[in-house]
DNA sequence: CAACCGCCCTGGGAGC
DNA sequence: TGCTCCCAGGGCGGTT
């Protein structure tokens, strides 16, 4: 259940476990994610050093050797975990990456959304993947006057735009309706006509909400390291994401559900306005 | 071009 | 207990 507060979570829990560690050997046992991985990456891997990692936007970037960086996405229901080499392999245990402290990095993916991709680490950053990402939403280049420039005259709903890579990356589903709700706007406002003084609100409860939530992710990574259970972490502090029928906790009326783009929408009538 | 929609997959839950 | 249908946290690629 991978948004952006759980894959700093993920790298945050597995770094002390793999950087600087040597490559004993990478195996795939199922090639077939969104793209296939790359045939030639366990020839790539084997005997390379790990790196530092780093995250761009829902992207894990994990330098092998002087010369390679691995990228991992987790899809819709990727996880990596630390496992040691006595743990069995599951179902939908897709690669693993056998380290020379004798651990293992499993990566578990059961609709394969994911991918395992790979790069020159001096053109990580250019991969037809990343080039066109937007601000991250942690950094100082996600900021009003930026998001203002860039919703002018759009008539795209506000939750739409805000869950573009383009204009400000990770902000999935979950924390684009939570973020909306504490800013007090309406999904399906144009973009266009957030004035500035609510995107100043809604620049400050998208920082918040993840920050927080990657406060709570730092909770759960003794499982990560255990491989055991998926994190929870999140789900009591939620306001509107999945309490459509429920009361809202501010005003107590009806928490709204409506589709937009495809995907569930969830908002309260009265605390956000157009 | 901006905006929408289908689709890549499996699993879990609801409803019958 | 078992079917069938619907839905799910992402995001690319094709169409309008």
């Amino acid at each position: 259940m991978p948004e952006l507060p759980e894959v700093e979570t993920t790298k945050r829990g597995i770094a002390p476990h793999v950087e600087g560690q040597q490559v004993r050997a990478l195996r795939v046992h199922n090639p077939n994610l969104r793209w296939p991985v790359p045939a030639e990456l366990a020839q790539l891997a084997h005997g390379a050093v790990v790196g530092v990692l780093s995250r761009r936007a829902k992207y894990l970037l994990m330098p092998i050797g002087e010369e390679f960086v691995l990228l991992w996405h987790l899809g819709m229901s990727g996880s990596l975990r630390i496992v040691t080499p006595s743990t069995e392999l599951r179902k939908h245990d897709h690669i693993e990456l056998e380290l020379a402290n004798g651990t293992l990095l499993r990566y578990h993916d059961p609709r394969r959304f994911g991918a395992l991709l790979y790069a020159k680490q001096d053109e990580a950053h250019k991969h037809v993947l990343l080039e066109h990402l937007g601000p991250e939403p942690l950094g100082d280049g996600f900021n009003v006057d930026l998001m203002l420039a860039r919703a002018a005259n759009k008539k795209q709903p506000i939750k739409t735009f805000i869950m573009d890579n383009a204009n400000v990356v990770g902000v999935g589903n979950i924390y684009a309706c939570e973020s909306l709700f504490k800013a007090g706007i309406h999904p399906s406002t144009p973009a266009g006509r957030v004035s500035e003084k609510r995107w100043i609100k809604l620049v400050e409860a998208i920082k918040t909400t993840l920050a927080a939530a990657i406060e709570q992710g730092g909770t759960t990574l003794r499982d990560f390291v255990g491989g055991d259970g998926e994190p929870g972490y999140f789900a009591q502090q939620l306001f509107v994401y999945g309490r459509n029928g429920d009361a809202c906790r501010t005003c107590n009326s009806e928490i709204k559900l409506l589709k937009m783009s495809g995907r569930a929408t969830c908002y309260c009538a009265k605390c956000q306005r157009y």
